[in-house]
DNA sequence: TATAATAATTATACACCGCTCAGTTTTTCG
DNA sequence: CGAAAAACTGAGCGGTGTATAATTATTATA
């Protein structure tokens, strides 16, 4: 029973993406499967594989999808930050992670086929995310975004990741570690610190002081 | 046709876990099956049930082996290390990461269900990883080991896992990042200098200087 | 408007998965 | 030796991703 009038073709493959995002933030990804999405959207398995190659490329547009809403709430809690928008960051990227731990481990779970290479709009908005870091990591060292840059905001992003996952997965727990947000937010102003961040209470354009310890 | 005189109980649970590791490491996490290991064994899928409760926990006892190896791993650098043992380590941490994927992957991809707790045995083969690094970082900050150089060590872990984790899932290749060693070592130094890290070229027992930057 | 072409959708089928359990074989022990 | 116990098998259940033949709905054309 062909229904092409229910649905236009980008329609379909939008309300595949959002039923199979309330599926993943539901199950997880181990208990994902596009068999669960067919019937939740009231079509046959077929169908999704006429608008995705494969469940790969299904589990890619819902973990852009996730990544979009990621950078959203980052955004969102940078708009609310008072002066210590490093903190704000860091809280809201653990916020997150601990509010959607199915969506959020579903990014790392999934290993992308070496084959199978991620569509550029699929890059660009995840891209984003690393975007809005660089620029605060930029700000925080009162310096220009440059390589140098970002190169730290990367490292700065793996560091909290780490923390982050450990939390998430309950690794954390295990070691008896219970204030992982503290911890990450103390390593990452260690490492600004020790690449000459600019003190939250000192006014912009002067040569900033060198703290040289601070305690956890 | 029952076997016993083939294998021991013991036997057998070895052989299990030792050729469901090889599985784990060949084909990674997604692939694994306990139907492949039994045919790998020579004997049915029913034994391998008979042996483990569920697959869950059969991975548990191949990650957990995963885990020795990778602590025999870094106590091996240790021993060839010279001065700079945070070095080593961190090294020796990358090294097995990326020497073996799939099976330090399976670590973190494998969600232990949450009705399921790991058996203390297995706890503790995990926790001497976790042990090693708390008595280097103790060493390094030429302090006793307490619960402050304790936390720091699991933060410290967590920092290394977070850039290991982004250098073999390919995320920093994707950044355009290809020294992830090299930043995690630096983030690493810059962590423990802003805890009073005795420097490499300090004799023990002195004061230490704080360094008060560092170049990436 | 009737019909042919095309596109959308479904149903079926294949090979795999984790897991169960009745039945079979081997070992142990009285 | 014979019976009880332990080990082992493998067919079967309900699930998975994926390919494809058959079917239905829409569109274009005569």
């Amino acid at each position: 029973m062909g229904r092409r009038s229910d649905h236009s073709r980008a329609e379909l493959q939008a309300l595949i993406v959002a039923v199979g995002h309330g599926l993943m933030a539901e199950q997880g990804f181990a208990r994902f499967s596009t068999r669960e999405v067919a019937k939740r959207i009231g079509y046959s398995v077929g169908t999704i594989y006429n608008m995705f190659e494969n469940a790969d490329a299904l589990v890619v547009a819902i973990n852009t999808c996730t990544f979009a809403l990621w950078a959203d709430h980052l955004k969102a809690a940078l708009r609310d930050a008072g002066d210590d928008r490093i903190g704000a960051l860091v809280e809201g990227y653990f916020d997150f992670a601990q509010t959607n731990p199915n969506l959020w481990m579903a990014i790392y779970e999934h290993r992308i086929p070496t084959t199978m290479p991620i569509p550029e709009s699929d890059a660009a908005t995840r891209a984003v995310l690393t975007a809005i870091v660089i620029e605060e990591v930029a700000r925080a060292l009162d310096s220009e975004i440059d390589a140098s840059v970002s190169a730290l905001s990367r490292s700065l992003i793996a560091t909290v990741h780490g923390h982050c996952a450990f939390a998430v997965s309950g690794s954390f727990a295990l070691m008896g570690e219970d204030q992982p947000v503290d911890i990450a937010l103390a390593r990452v102003r260690e490492i600004l610190n020790a690449h000459g961040a600019v003190p939250l209470d000192a006014p912009r354009g002067f040569e900033p002081r060198l703290t040289e310890s601070e305690s956890v």
